[in-house]
DNA sequence: TCACCACGTCGAAGATGGTCACCATGGGTG
DNA sequence: CACCCATGGTGACCATCTTCGACGTGGTGA
């Protein structure tokens, strides 16, 4: 094993001066720092981490909490985790990955154990159990997400309501005044997951104020619920021409069924749905669709939480924030003028 | 923070006794096993982890690397990745979450500093340039795929010539005499994903076996490219009445394909994906699918590791496994016997 | 020319919180 | 009485960071 003093000796300096130059602690002469960094490099060596960590009283790791929900979009959560990844990297730290199932003693065991400096919090719901146990401990938090109580640490999420209002605008620029909100499985919302909440909130206040006439129904997202939803909607509204969908396993089923009743997209009928790009690439036609910007969450949770853990170590309060990030439409096949008014004037 | 000390007054024994007592290094009475256990939970006492790895001389961690390829099927990695994290938890491992965006140097880096006991690699290339970095290191690794040279470490893999051989079974016991594989696009192929390789492989054998005609092609999976590859099947072998999938993202346009083309499934074609259960039951009809057991995968990684791991401590030579795991085929509505034999005896 | 200062580096002494090889004790056994 | 087993205690590490006084060097102002 390589230690610090095979370094000490190659580059002929003192281990404060390794140390000094590794962590960027003190200035030090370029020439010096030079030396230094080649000799490191030579020599292969990496400060061990665990006597690093005990020293240094922080680990440089951040804990990164994954739900485990099937049903969630895993995707996202994975581009999420992705992007915490190579963020935290560039900024000298890992990431460790804490499932769920252990709940919040998990978030215990990692945060006192001083395992990790941090813990980024993912699907947090509005009255997440894991919040005061991070509390508790004191440790740095940032969630991806928006809590009932968030004070005492940062968030950042999606501007959902933004989101549901980009569909109504853009249904209603196209004309279109019968809209279905076609949302996410009742157990979604029970989960008092904020986000299906806010997006349709959005929704619902920009289409009153376009002056639209809508409905919202939840739908589990398998072929029989799309088709029973489908099928009431249409029976309660059957002028309706507009369709957001944000249950992504709900697309599918609806795009078959609106074809098979013999509704072409988009002549009779403009399908926004709320989902990633990629996702929305992948259909026929392509999907209109409104998405946030993910590997952006994971970049600013990190970010978020550097800025935290280096006010801490300097003895100031970090300061909470709270950024939501703006999404954004992207108009594909799916979506069209209404060409054929159902309500002449 | 609450140190072992804490719990050596509390409880009234040696600090030696407190840590036998957590690791289980040694008998300890089950009166003083249970004070000391009352003591730890009653202070919420949780051994400081930079402390424990510095001097016990491992990490209790385990480094899993992900790639980052986008078009490789993330939901996958990503339930490896939960299975992975869940086991290493009931063995006391904790995940460290490793992007390939570092390459090798990230692999030398956890390992080296002593950050991580072992490796887990997924998405394994036949030529992978991190296994020699790992071999130089000493240290313990578990690959998700198989290389060209594994010795030195133990792998892990489904079994996909065994997958390609259940479609080619399938689709012979039920009539069909010609059949088209579409599979993965031609980086895939590039990249030495064996598992692509070794499915075709599996597949064209037990075809030849069974009598079958056969084609295959490759496909990228988008819109465009599928009907392209279709049209040409349709074009060299018109009497194809069965296709086998492995492209996942052609799943979807090869059936609103071949419905808009005037075929139904199953009734004119049968169509057998090489999917997860999970995605198979989303399409209308449900997909007869062949799918390896995905979290399996990750469960007995872990549990090579953890075999590894503790062999290496008692200074034995680990042993070199490499089992394949069984897929299985669940026949849904995509599939059916052939009803009207296009060459009647 | 000399006192003084700022800068960069050295060296050595803790501090960090557990682990584990080795030792001590005490009661039972042949 | 010698020996052994079961149990629990003692203390030497583990490898780095941090801190702090000291020191050499070159520049500055009196």
């Amino acid at each position: 094993m390589v230690t610090i003093f095979d370094v000490v000796r190659h580059a002929g300096v003192s281990s404060s001066t390794v140390s000094y130059v590794l962590n960027g602690t003190r200035r030090i002469s370029e020439a010096t720092r030079g030396r230094v960094l080649r000799s490191v490099a030579e020599l292969g060596f990496h400060p061990n981490a665990g006597a690093r960590t005990l020293a240094g009283r922080r680990s440089h790791i951040i804990a990164l909490v994954m739900p485990l929900h099937r049903g969630v979009y895993v995707p996202i959560m994975t581009e999420i985790a992705i992007s915490v990844t190579t963020t935290a990297r560039r900024h000298g730290y890992d990431v460790l990955l804490v499932t769920n199932d252990e709940g919040p003693e998990g978030v215990r065991r990692v945060a006192a154990s001083g395992l990790a400096d941090g813990v980024i919090l993912m699907d947090v719901e509005l009255d997440d159990q894991r919040i005061p146990a991070l509390r508790a401990q004191g440790t740095q938090a940032v969630l991806i997400g928006l809590p009932d109580d968030p004070h005492g640490l940062s968030c950042v999420d999606h501007d959902f309501a933004a989101a549901g209002a980009l569909c109504a605008e853009h249904l209603a620029d196209l004309g279109h005044r019968e809209i279905a909100f076609i949302g996410y499985g009742s157990g979604v919302y029970q989960r008092h997951a904020g986000y299906a909440e806010r997006t349709l909130t959005g929704f619902r206040e920009r289409a009153g104020q376009r002056g639209l006439r809508f409905l919202d129904r939840p739908c589990e997202g398998t072929y029989e619920s799309t088709a029973g939803t489908l099928a009431r909607i249409v029976a309660d509204r059957p002028r309706t021409t507009g369709f957001v969908v944000q249950n992504e396993a709900a697309i599918g089923p609806l795009l078959s069924l609106l074809h098979s009743s013999g509704r072409s997209v988009p002549e009779d009928a403009s399908v926004v749905a709320l989902c990633p790009e990629q996702l929305a690439e992948q259909y026929a036609p392509a999907l209109t669709a409104v998405s946030g910007p993910t590997r952006e969450l994971g970049r600013v949770a990190v970010d978020q939480m550097i800025r935290r853990l280096t006010d801490a170590r300097r003895g100031a309060q970090p300061e909470d924030e709270r950024p939501l990030l703006t999404p954004t439409l992207t108009p594909r096949q799916s979506t069209a003028r209404l060409s054929v008014p159902k309500e002449p004037s």
